[in-house]
DNA sequence: ACTTTGACCTGTGCGC
DNA sequence: TGCGCACAGGTCAAAG
């Protein structure tokens, strides 16, 4: 499901009301996501305040007064959303289906719920201890709107790789937030074809092309303009308030298959090509720059 | 060493 | 209405 845009809006969204307030019960409906639970994980979590939620990547991290974080990706379909505490019993609703695990959080404002929910279960939280490296973010590429990424920063993460564009950009290694719905956009905006060798898109002495310039831009800007939306809800996608993102309606490739390219003067259609088991989105016709 | 495939899960939409 | 298949925002281990 979420992509950088999502995952940071979901954190912005929840992080008012998370930060300050203490974990006072943990209920793990299910002893693994796509991974077993971390052990003693309601213990080590019941009791500790968290003081900040962050994001890395797609990543959140809930930093805890303790120096711990717990680490949550959310997978394709995971998600959180805030509930009302009632008075008696807990948590105060009926968990749904695929409600995995409950955050009973007590804030200034009072007490109220964090329920995370992942219906295909890809997602996985893990706990890092105090001054610990987790092992999830060790091997991240930069952060594709940091100052660390740009174009030669990019030029030389993929200088080596001989696959396609698109399958080198969905790796976390080499830029760490992007998906399968941004890369599409980028390239497209980048006027670069899915299908492009990497390594090609780097000038033989090494410095950025005018293309992986474009290209870094191109990322940046899509990145910023989903941000500003709100993220893309394609099914199930809700931030913190429950609402959806809109930039899907921004798409200019993505799930436009057989629909005429956005692009001025381009008189070309969009066609969807499987690559590495992923689809990718691309107008043959002006992505070719 | 690098790249692609299949697997992990559940849900939805479409063609027959 | 029901069935089977393709596909879905991601990543990882295995196979090539």
């Amino acid at each position: 499901m979420p992509e950088l845009p999502e995952v940071e809006t979901i954190r912005a969204g929840l992080d008012p009301h998370v930060r300050g307030a203490v974990i006072e019960k943990v209920v793990a409906r299910r002893p693994d996501l796509r991974f077993a639970l971390p052990k003693e994980l309601t213990a080590r979590l019941e009791g500790q305040r968290i003081v900040h939620l962050g994001r890395r990547a797609k990543y959140l991290l809930f930093e805890l007064q303790t120096g711990a974080t717990l680490l949550s990706h959310l997978g394709m379909t995971g998600n959180y959303r805030l509930e009302p505490r009632l008075a008696h019993g807990s948590p105060g609703f009926a968990p749904k289906k695929h409600d995995h695990l409950i955050f009973e959080l007590r804030g200034a404002h009072g007490a109220f719920d964090l329920v995370y929910s992942d219906p295909r279960r890809f997602g996985y939280v893990d706990l890092v201890d105090p001054g610990g490296q987790s092992v999830h973010l060790a091997h991240l590429g930069p952060e594709p709107l940091g100052n660390e990424m740009n174009a030669l920063a990019l030029a030389s993460a993929i200088a080596k790789r001989r696959g396609p564009i698109k399958t080198v950009l969905l790796d976390q290694t080499v830029i760490a937030g992007l998906g399968n719905i941004y890369v599409c956009e980028a390239l497209w905006r980048a006027q670069i074809s899915p299908l492009a060798i990497a390594l090609e898109l780097v000038r033989a002495n090494g410095a950025p092309t005018v293309r992986l310039e474009r290209l870094t831009a191109a990322i940046k800007h899509v990145l910023t303009d989903a941000l500003a939306a709100g993220g893309s809800t394609l099914r199930d996608y809700r931030n913190a308030e429950g609402e959806t993102g809109y930039f899907q309606h921004s798409f200019d490739v993505y799930g436009r298959e057989g629909q005429s390219c956005r692009r001025q003067e381009c008189a070309g259609t969009i066609v969807r090509q499987m690559q590495a088991g992923r689809s990718s989105f691309w107008c043959p016709r002006c992505q070719n720059h």
